[in-house]
DNA sequence: ACGCTGACTATTA
DNA sequence: CTAATAGCCAGCG
C-alpha cells in the first residue's frame, strides 16, 4: 500500500516567500540539524531547549514532518530517553534508522543505542542556552 | 467543533 | 526493581 499522505502536511510543506515560519516544530528542526555527526540526542532535551520540556511529544511529532522538510533533518539522531529508537517504526523501514546510526560511527544492539549517556548531545548545553 | 491518539517524560504505587 | 498514571499540545476523524 503507498505511504498515506496527509492533506495538511502538504499544504504547509508550501510556504510563500517572505513567510517566516516559526513554529513549534521549526525550531525542533533547527536543533536537531545541529546534532553533530556520531551523537544522538533525546526528544525531552530538544524540547527543553525550547523551553516547553513538557511537550516532548509534540518533538516527536515534529519529528514526523521532518522528512517533509528540507534539509532534510536527522531524526535518526533522536531518540527517546532511554536510548531506545522509538521512532524507528517510522522510518522508511524500521531498520534504516539502526543502519544511518551504525553508519555514523553509532552502535545500536537491540534497538538501543549503545554507550547512550556518552553519546548524547545535550542541546542546551552545546547551544549555550 | 469535540474527542482520541501519539516518535515522551517524570512521578507514584 | 517494574508497572501504571498524569501532563503536555497539535493533528485527524
Amino acid at each position: 500500500m503507498p505511504p498515506k499522505k496527509i492533506a495538511s502536511e502538504k499544504l504547509k510543506s508550501v510556504k510563500p516567500s517572505g513567510k517566516k515560519d516559526e513554529s513549534f516544530f521549526e525550531l525542533v528542526f533547527e536543533v536537531a540539524r545541529q546534532i553533530p555527526k556520531g551523537r544522538v540526542t533525546s526528544y525531552g532535551a530538544i524540547a527543553a531547549a525550547l523551553g516547553t520540556k513538557l511537550s516532548a511529544r509534540m518533538v516527536g511529532w515534529a519529528m514526523n514532518g521532518s522528512f517533509r522538510v528540507r534539509p532534510k533533518v536527522p531524526a535518526h539522531r533522536v531518540v527517546n530517553r532511554n536510548g531506545m529508537l522509538s521512532g524507528k517504526m517510522h522510518f522508511a523501514y524500521p531498520e534504516q534508522m539502526q543502519e544511518l546510526l551504525e553508519k555514523e560511527g553509532v552502535q545500536v544492539i537491540d534497538d538501543k543505542v549503545v554507550d547512550f549517556e556518552k553519546r548524547f548531545w545535550d542541546p542546551v548545553k552545546e547551544l549555550g542556552l
